[in-house]
DNA sequence: CTTAAATTTAGGCAATACCTAAATTTTAGG
DNA sequence: CCTAAAATTTAGGTATTGCCTAAATTTAAG
């Protein structure tokens, strides 16, 4: 299970790196997150040890298969409940994300799964973003 | 905003005390919680400190007014999630519950609302018991 | 090649929440 | 009533999470 902390890092790395294809430092990193260089500098270590990033100093962050898995995972969740929040529950965008937030790390991917389904497997989160997909949660075109 | 804990043990006491009328003391409830009993008196001290409940060695644990009004407002939540999951995502309770333990003391009453207005502000959760209403979301009988 | 800027290391702090062991208070038996 | 056992509280510790400042190191620019 990931931390708040853990999944934060992680979605701003998918988001810069992967969507963006922008060099992730771990100073960038900091200054998306809006904490100082070596608190950011200290998780990406974590993360490494964990498996789920590559880093040595100097160097770009990289995600390992693992972890572009759990980076996945984890960006699915945020948006598949602001999708939820806002298609459901008639939230608006901003609402939806600050809620998002507060939540998404906690969530298991089964029920992040069922919510995607009742909404019909969506692949764009309110703010026109890709939910990754998931292997369980098909939802393929019949 | 609670802590994970603090809403834990206000959920506890609620459930103990007000539903179930019992005389909670801080030993009850760290059996409730599965934690040894100096654990239930450090917490019950940091919520008398809050100014949530009222407590004194020896005796029983009592709400504040203003205590019980947050304790009401965590069940309600954790409820409010357990009905959505069930109702609307087709959970079974005992998952339904899991996962809004995970997450409803993070919510924001806000939300909890509006969750309660798609469900058509169900009295009771999945497991039968109250759902506490909320003065911002009367859904009286029109 | 030297100095300024960027980055990393070292060391700390605060909050959360749990635990064991020891002290204290209550309660029950004689 | 008084002691011994049981219940409860106090004292002191541990681990995790995640942030920070200040100092050292490495890179990059003039």
């Amino acid at each position: 299970m990931l931390s708040k902390g853990e999944a934060a890092y992680l979605k701003a790395i998918y988001e810069a790196k992967v969507e963006y294809g922008k060099e992730v430092t771990s100073v960038k990193i900091a200054g998306k997150l809006k904490v100082k260089p070596p608190s950011a500098l200290e998780m990406i270590k974590k993360l490494s040890k964990k498996g789920l990033v590559r880093y040595s100093p100097w160097k770009e962050v990289e995600f390992t298969k693992k972890g572009l898995k759990v980076a996945e995972s984890a960006i699915r969740k945020h948006r598949i409940l602001e999708s939820c929040f806002v298609d459901l529950f008639k939230l608006d965008r901003r609402t939806a994300c600050l809620e998002a937030s507060k939540i998404d790390f906690l969530i298991s991917d089964e029920l992040a799964d069922v919510i995607c389904s009742v909404l019909n497997h969506p692949k764009k989160c309110p703010h026109n973003k890709c939910i990754p997909s998931s292997s369980m949660c098909c939802g393929g075109v019949s």
